[in-house]
DNA sequence: CTGTTAGCGCTTTCAC
DNA sequence: GTGAAAGCGCTAACAG
């Protein structure tokens, strides 16, 4: 009828005595550094074990003394979803002085592999924990690996460089969310047979490429009715995305979805309005985009956009500070908590 | 090009320096203890606000002595749903343990007001925080106001108690998730008219009442092509939901959606299954229930259900234990993040 | 009403 | 290699 969930509450003076060494000692193997006997750190790893010991943190950190740094690397540019990120983490203020960390964030160019690199290299040393929105270049990744040669605790944001020594990447599996646009676009069609648009930024960008990737294979295997049309590449501004769109609507009457892998969307949204305005008869275009921002969440109100795939910004940039604190303690990481899912968002569950 | 988020680290004793009074005056401010006069006070806030002073929970922690003891108060059947919190509440140990948090488990019959509330009462003045699964009746308004009264921090999870003096709810709004069922069950038949199942545990209970309303909401006002059968009450059992289920599939021979809203999922399936096997010709029938279990999962991947709409049980379980402490530590909640979202969950965005 | 003081359980010098 | 001891910034007695 009850039961507990956690173990006594012994100390690191109780593990001391045990093993029949200073508190010195036991830290010492708590935290595997050198100038102790194997013999020794046998004695006390048995006796750390036997207790299923676990330090208290709230200790630890107050022993510590110094506050701890973390640097946040994000895009320069006025991307709605960065600065939603952004805005998420300036709300954790009260929290992070609580604690006395201390984050900064640092704008550069992320898409140029030579200037991202120059700014992480000014990093150097100076970090516990650097969070980056990486392009996922060698140039890059050497840069990532030398933070990690330096000390600091890595984790890749949003965008992944799979190939570094990063210890944690806090983001989405883009291929997956891919999928889920393709096979949101496929059922919401409703057995209609026609085109489909795909919009992206560019396909050079890894996480653009990968949800490109995902939806294809749904479409291609399960809604054999539906043809995707070749990659429009819009470069994440609305004015080109509008123009290359409006001119595919132009060609192909039969077009019955859009998929909107990147940003643009105000352009994207203009041109399926134009279209419906001046050509009565013909049918809706269910359209399917990443991210709730003040403009999709207006589109999916009005019923212009139907589903948005989205990654909680706040959760991305929460999971980020967690993730960089638990690397630099030594804590375990709640996998679990910390991975970031693939929201589906409609009208009706709005966040 | 680069921004801090967090401001200097100061301490109590600069405080009480700066305010000309000890730090045990300061800490009696801090906390709203009582003998201190009103202009000390006065002088002492003026000084925490001019330097927006944020006094290190670590330390705090430390000095507190004592570990906190919070009592999860669970429905005592087999309900899928809820041993997922219970697992994921049992992962959380090292991190509880690290942090001297004592977590105990209280199951009870949480359908029986007299039996929760009588179970509520014995927790009264043993624990610093208390989160119940609760029926909404006032017995068990009046037991959580009591344990309210005698200094425990109460949050309700999953099922909430509007009206009592419950410091916080963790779960989700499920008239909101009621809508969003019935737009996807409304989108994803697809343009075809006919009718829709609904199938409940009962309409008795506060969450399946919500979610049927607000599924009832948007079927009337966005799909006039569907009409909505009476609601048929399975008690969330397998026998008796396949069977009322079977029976109505048997008499209504355009039914193209179905709406699981509780358990007894297994039964619902089965008597979909039957009649897809038995009558040919037969439309799919869409069909969208709750929750990620391991048999909605499977259901999914097999493409008999289409949808789920989820509660992670995860985040529930550690939003709980994560506002429980706040609110015994006086630390503001970070409202987005303990806000449980309703996630749409098919098959390519299984988590 | 206000101040003094002894820890809380670690980390980190500095000695041996 | 190992140990002793001085804090870290608070809280909670207790004393005035």
């Amino acid at each position: 009828m009850a039961e507990t969930l956690t173990t006594a509450a012994l100390t690191l003076k109780d593990i001391a005595r045990e093993a029949g060494v200073s508190l010195a000692t036991v830290d010492r193997v708590l935290h595997n550094r050198p100038g102790v006997r194997p013999d020794t750190v046998r004695r006390v790893r048995d006796a750390i074990e036997r207790n299923s010991f676990q330090p208290h943190v709230a200790a630890a950190e107050l022993a510590r003394g110094r506050a701890r740094r973390f640097a946040f690397v994000m895009p320069s540019g006025p991307n709605p979803f960065m600065q939603q990120i952004e805005a998420y983490l300036g709300e954790m203020t009260a929290w992070l002085s609580a604690r006395r960390l201390n984050v900064e964030m640092v704008t550069t160019d992320v898409f140029d592999a030579a200037v991202l690199a120059a700014s992480l290299e000014t990093l150097s040393g100076d970090y516990d924990g650097v969070a980056v929105v990486a392009l996922d270049h060698p140039t890059v990744r050497a840069a990532i690996n030398d933070l990690v040669d330096a000390g600091s605790k890595v984790v890749t944001l949003v965008s992944d460089v799979p190939s570094s020594r990063r210890h944690h990447y806090v983001g989405i599996d883009n291929i997956a969310a891919g999928r889920t646009a393709g096979a949101l676009v496929g059922r919401l069609v409703g057995g209609r047979s026609g085109k489909v648009a795909v919009v992206a930024g560019s396909q050079g960008l890894r996480d653009h490429a990968e949800r490109i990737f995902g939806f294809n294979q749904v479409m291609a295997s399960e809604f054999p009715d539906l043809s995707v049309l070749p990659v429009l590449e819009g470069r994440d501004e609305d004015e080109r995305s509008e123009q290359l769109l409006a001119r595919l609507l132009g060609r192909h009457a039969d077009i019955v979805g859009l998929y909107n892998v990147g940003a643009g969307t105000q352009g994207v949204a203009q041109a399926l309005n134009n279209k419906a305005l001046s050509e009565a008869g013909r049918d809706k275009v269910v359209f399917v985009g990443h991210d709730v921002t003040a403009l999709t969440r207006r589109l999916l109100l009005q019923g212009v956009m139907d589903a948005a795939i989205s990654q909680n910004p706040g959760h991305e940039a929460r999971a980020a500070v967690r993730v960089l604190l638990a690397l630099a303690r030594g804590e375990p990481i709640l996998r679990e908590q910390e991975k970031i899912r693939i929201d589906i968002v409609m009208r009706d569950n709005l966040p």
